[in-house]
DNA sequence: GCAAAAGTTCTAGCGGTGCTAGATTCGTGA
DNA sequence: TCACGAATCTAGCACCGCTAGAACTTTTGC
């Protein structure tokens, strides 16, 4: 038993290496510049190493989505329990949210803007993205009013998401990114 | 002065043709299967002429989106103009929008997903997009009471965005996206 | 009318991509 | 010590965006 433990506790470590690895050089480069031979020289093996521990290119971006949703979640419930009142718990939220996309862009896009499919409507992954929408809805609630609390906490969402995502693409100027934030929040919170 | 306009006119004609085949070809199969090579077998002439009208792919796919962004403005332009009130108004360019989103994925992407600099900031191209823009702003203007009607049409234009972004992205189930529409207009509309 | 010049389009190829088959090296158990 | 099985690498496939230079077509000057 413990060749066999050794064994698998470093091929994780290895994968582990590989996740950060993508993770680092996508923030630091953007994902076009994450190919399979940069990853593999970053982690010092050959290419098809990464191979052996994911499907493809695809597969290892959704390993970095994974571990962004629990850094997520974490900001989200750091900025709601410090809030003193409903409204800047509404307001904390969607800061800690904006902030994060802006301060992880490469990791925000694995997360929400890659096209492939992550299984956000099964129960496999999502333990920790679910966490963190029921961050937003726990602030979300205070509003909710009569309306259905998924339902607006998926809206106040993806607001947000529109925002962060068309102020980044150079869509929207950024000078004025906090007082749309303050819009947004002064109609949820009515 | 002929021939160098009957030139001009057959320029311009095939660059009409390499627009519309590499919308059709994005429609039909997704950006990524938009190649050099098979959008040069699509005008039936050779890659390297694709380099004599455009810089490179991505200025095919901004000529795209250009496109893209007149359809648009007509689409909402008829939404708001025939609603019976500011209420349905504003319903009405929401629904046209996502309508618009989903009827034409890719070039809905090449419009608003592209991450390449379109000049969204400058005076050249957005008169269709400002076009667009104006329509949204106009539907927003009844609700916007002391707000900022800039401000708070960015702020509803995002938020529709992030609605349509993320369930064809797999984020939001498809099902509840009328719904979600619906919550979006009533906080918009107090 | 015809060769030279100008302009246009093509063939062929560069360096890169994601990915993989098959050779090779390595740690392991008899 | 050595044969075996697993882990790893080398080398290569088909494709990508893009471009230099050859080949062809059209216009021009005589």
């Amino acid at each position: 038993m413990s060749i066999q433990t050794r064994r698998e506790r470093e091929r994780a470590e290895r994968e582990k290496l590989i996740v950060t690895a993508a993770r680092e050089l996508a923030e630091a480069e953007g994902w076009e510049a994450v190919t399979t031979r940069r990853l593999a020289e970053a982690v010092e093996y050959s290419q098809p190493v990464l191979y052996s521990h994911f499907k493809g290119k695809d597969a290892i971006m959704r390993a970095v989505a994974v571990e962004g949703f629990a850094d997520l979640a974490e900001d989200l419930r750091a900025a709601r329990t410090t809030a003193r009142d409903a409204v800047s718990a509404l307001a904390g939220v969607g800061a800690a949210y904006a902030a994060f996309a802006e301060r992880c862009p490469a990791l925000y896009d694995a997360m929400f803007r890659q096209n492939v499919d992550l299984p956000f409507a099964t129960l496999e992954v999502p333990a920790a993205l679910r966490a963190g929408f029921d961050e937003l809805a726990e602030a979300v609630r205070p509003h909710a009013r009569g309306d259905d609390l998924g339902l607006l906490t998926e809206t106040y969402w993806a607001a947000l998401h529109g925002l962060v995502t068309l102020t980044r693409g150079g869509r929207l100027p950024r000078e004025q990114h906090d007082r749309r934030l303050a819009l947004l929040l002064a109609r949820f919170t009515g």
